[in-house]
DNA sequence: TATGAATGAGTGTTCATTCAT
DNA sequence: AATGAATGAACACTCATTCAT
């Protein structure tokens, strides 16, 4: 038995993430094990639950990479405009392709969310409060500047754009197979075209 | 060994279904086991193997009665209305009711598209298309009466009203608890305010 | 359901041992199961438990069919031959070639032989007498001729002829993947080499 | 939950094997079941599959312990002749006691060929080809001392000399309950008259 | 703290056999 | 006699969790 040197718990925790997200990213959420952290790792299997409670546990954690890298996302892309409306066709975009880029993300935020899961959401909360205050103040910004319309209130906004961006997108992907057997749809064009209706939706 | 009365296949199949439809509602995809079925059936375990292939044939049954059911509604909330409009977002309502109501049959929907998910998909693509030969129609004929825009083919309207119906609708419900706990945001509101935008949007 | 007509019992018997046979050979002794025989046969599971007490009884009056077809050909590729000698390397031969031609035959016969095997096997042990006693004539007639060495009894040799060439042939068959990797060795060639051993062995 | 002291990781292999050396003995291969095993060892079933991948993997190294306890017993049995048709004889003795102890081998070396068996078998080619590369040495031996006639080569003479061995032994042994019913034929004597008569055939 | 062997409830699936119809 | 739906004991294999070392 060789004994691994004591590093300190937050390097260990670092360390047991990194490689439950390789692993996450490569097998997805269904096929995603213990024993392939730990093998990832190069650690022990006891060791994890020194740190983890138990299995849930630790994707919880995991998940606030996810969201963590959907907020960075976001602000990257929307920096590159002036126009709010713009900028939440920018926020459309950007979650198509994070997505596409990282489907297994999407799998465990909705897998956080069965009844089941018993894990304390706290932290996952409060990244989710960061992307839609982000996404509000936007709005807000819009609604002032007379682009986006004053009938609706920022908050209900922001929400429906988080939703349906985020809601479309995953239901898109999900049908592309289907899709691609019977009607040549181009995802990408199609998740496009929703962004411009739904800004004009909200067009002052 | 007590054994069971001869039915009907159909009967048995029915109950079997029905006994799935619970264990689903009940337990959620992740956790649906043959043996809950079983249980919930009052059968024998190789009962369930003499109508169905494997675990996979039945839940490919169990979407097609999601399907149905879907299009059904669909069906009866349309009729209600004469203008094209209201009739895309009675769709809008219809989905957040469905989903309300039968949240496991999303979930259903989507593990079925899995790429391991081997099960031939034929009927489900037949079911699918039927709903969005629907939707399709009500878009076409809102374009000839000139209460919905000519810029965007009718095909890509009703992929997109179907789409973002879907998705809104169940990134909306998944995240109910989580919005329970921060902001008092009605969810059937929400949806409302959401089918107005996106009929706002395609507005002629 | 769809009544078939009442048949006699020996044709009803003759028409599953045929769907048996079809299906042993088929899919060999390790996945030979019932329903493979009554979609053969067309009939219902039910029936075949009417004539044959079990799986087993049904394999067992199998075996007869294999016992009677080896016999068949000891006959026929003996007639070619004049001398005992000669005759006895057909034999070797003909083992060898319904080994490769049948080797399910061998299978079940194998099969057969285990301690479980609660069958009685008062037939079998008849039709392996007669294919003894074939033999035994055979070596006989040899002794007579002062081809074959009277040192060992006609009935050793007899049974040690039977034995090895069914044995021989059987060791060499299964090996010969195992051995196409390492040694070029043929297969033919090697039965035939064998026979002119043992009955270099056996010559006055 | 009773757990079980930790051993050496050798001291669990050996202990499984033991047990499953036991259950194979006691049931043979077809009935040959992993909880029968565990239950013979007294450890749980997830223990096995933290020692072998799956079953085959298991029984796999079962067989090597078969053919290194067949080539041991070949080895001291002809160390105790001097000539090499004394010590062929006595490999063919060794075969029969062999498979007369450990019938279950045969068996087991014989499912380890079926094409089905996809565990690598280089190890036990390794081993098969220890034994031939014994025998062929006795062989050479014999032809360079003049007692083994040069016709044949010494390849084909070792491959037959064993091939006919394990298979008539086995074919012998397996026809034994049958034989006791209706001849009297001592199957030792029988298998000796064998090793006398495939001995004169390879006579210079 | 770190280890990793041990655990065992559970999972989908098979198939010979039974027996109500 | 014929049917075929129903049965359930087996079976191989998985993997989160525990705990002696």
């Amino acid at each position: 038995m060789i004994r691994k040197k004591h590093i300190t718990p937050e390097a260990r925790k670092t360390q047991i993430m990194a490689a439950a997200d390789l692993v996450l990213i490569e097998v997805g959420l269904e096929k995603f094990t213990i024993d392939q952290v730990i093998h990832k790792a190069g650690i022990a299997k006891g060791t994890v639950y020194n740190y983890y409670k138990n299995k849930d546990q630790m994707l919880s954690e995991l998940s606030h990479r996810a969201l963590a890298l959907l907020h960075k996302e976001f602000e990257e892309d929307c920096r590159k405009y002036v126009s709010s409306i713009e900028k939440i066709k920018a926020i459309c975009m950007a979650s198509y392709y994070f997505y596409k880029n990282h489907p297994e993300y999407f799998e465990l935020l909705l897998y956080m969310e069965r009844p089941e899961f018993t894990i304390n959401v706290k932290e996952s909360m409060r990244l989710s409060m960061n992307i839609q205050a982000f996404v509000m103040e936007m709005v807000i910004e819009g609604q002032k500047q007379g682009e986006i319309s004053n009938k609706y209130s920022p908050e209900m906004i922001q929400y429906i754009l988080w939703a349906s961006c985020m809601g479309v997108v995953q239901f898109v992907e999900s049908k592309k197979n289907m899709l691609k057997n019977y009607r040549e749809i181009n995802v990408k064009e199609l998740v496009e075209t929703f962004s411009v209706m739904i800004t004009e939706g909200i067009k002052a």
